[in-house]
DNA sequence: CATTTGCTTCATTTTTTCTTGAAATATCTG
DNA sequence: CAGATATTTCAAGAAAAAATGAAGCAAATG
């Protein structure tokens, strides 16, 4: 065996298209390039990999790729496999991406939109000590802010179906 | 003439909910806390405002008045508006909100999706240089995610309809 | 049961993003 | 057109987000 770390087998060009394509997409749900690097390289891995190995192809610490699968992990985009005759866990990703979208939606836009709802109604509420002149004008807005929040709510289940095919 | 500018005016309750409900929501595509202040205070605004006023009621400086402007004009999300006998510009919040939705689909998404589209392209070349034995499961998630890709740029012209009502 | 190995956590450092404000530019006004 | 006022730009600073790696814990091994 080794005594030190073998060096890092460099990255496949398809390995670098799919990290780099999920790292652009992930970003977007808010989700650290550490992360997309990691379900990346798992996408198109042919084999379940173990943590080092993640860490040593990608070149990121030790923190970054246990919190980055921890996190993939809570929301299914990652799962262990047991292999046989190995100590470490080792990771393969879910190929469902409508995982990403689904949690999404409901942890970042659905959260938003109650709490937008219960601001609109306390809004509604402070409107009355408003300058009778300004009261209707403003009325008027905030009804608009419940039409869209209204039609955002009605999108969302659609576009979780729509998801899952 | 006041020597010194005045104290700013408190941000009313209704004020103060605008402006966080924005901040919250445009933060989720992307843009700063100074923008969303911005959009949240002009949409409650009841007459139109010179960036001073934002920036004394925000309390934000004068860059960051005037560049979310500009950001804000450049989307069509906030105008210009005259007002007889005065200087400065002064301005009103667009109330159609599909604005943000629209742009973000357009400047975020479909270039996400273009570029995916070529690196899903390149990958099914860099196919070829693997190993027999990987190909097949290789070639079924690139299969996979030019199906999600399909997906996506199928759904966002619909979305951009839905948004205009 | 002592030792090695694997994993998680978290305080610190690094990187990225946002904001500030002074300087440059543009525009009004008398 | 000179001075005053309004706006933009951008280098530097501040704040926020992400990555690092050492310390501690847990589980396997011999």
């Amino acid at each position: 065996m080794a005594a030190e770390r073998e060096a890092a087998s460099a990255l496949q060009e398809l390995e670098v298209e799919a990290i780099e394509m999920f790292i652009n997409f992930l970003r977007l749900i808010g989700l650290p390039k550490s992360v997309g690097e990691i379900y990346g390289l798992l996408f198109v891995a042919p084999r379940p990999m173990a943590m080092d190995d993640i860490m040593d192809r990608l070149e990121i610490s030790l923190g970054a790729a246990s919190q980055g699968l921890k996190l993939l992990r809570s929301f299914g985009a990652v799962r262990v496999v047991y292999e046989r005759g190995e100590r470490r866990d080792h990771y393969v990703a879910d190929l469902e991406l409508s995982r990403f979208a689904t949690v999404f939606i409901k942890e970042e836009l659905q959260p938003r939109m109650d709490m937008a709802a219960e601001r609109i109604k306390r809004m509604e509420q402070a409107l009355a000590a408003l300058p009778a002149k300004e009261r209707k004008a403003t009325r008027e807005r905030i009804e608009r802010l419940k039409h869209w929040l209204d039609k955002g709510r009605k999108l969302l289940p659609w576009l979780i179906r729509f998801m899952k095919l």
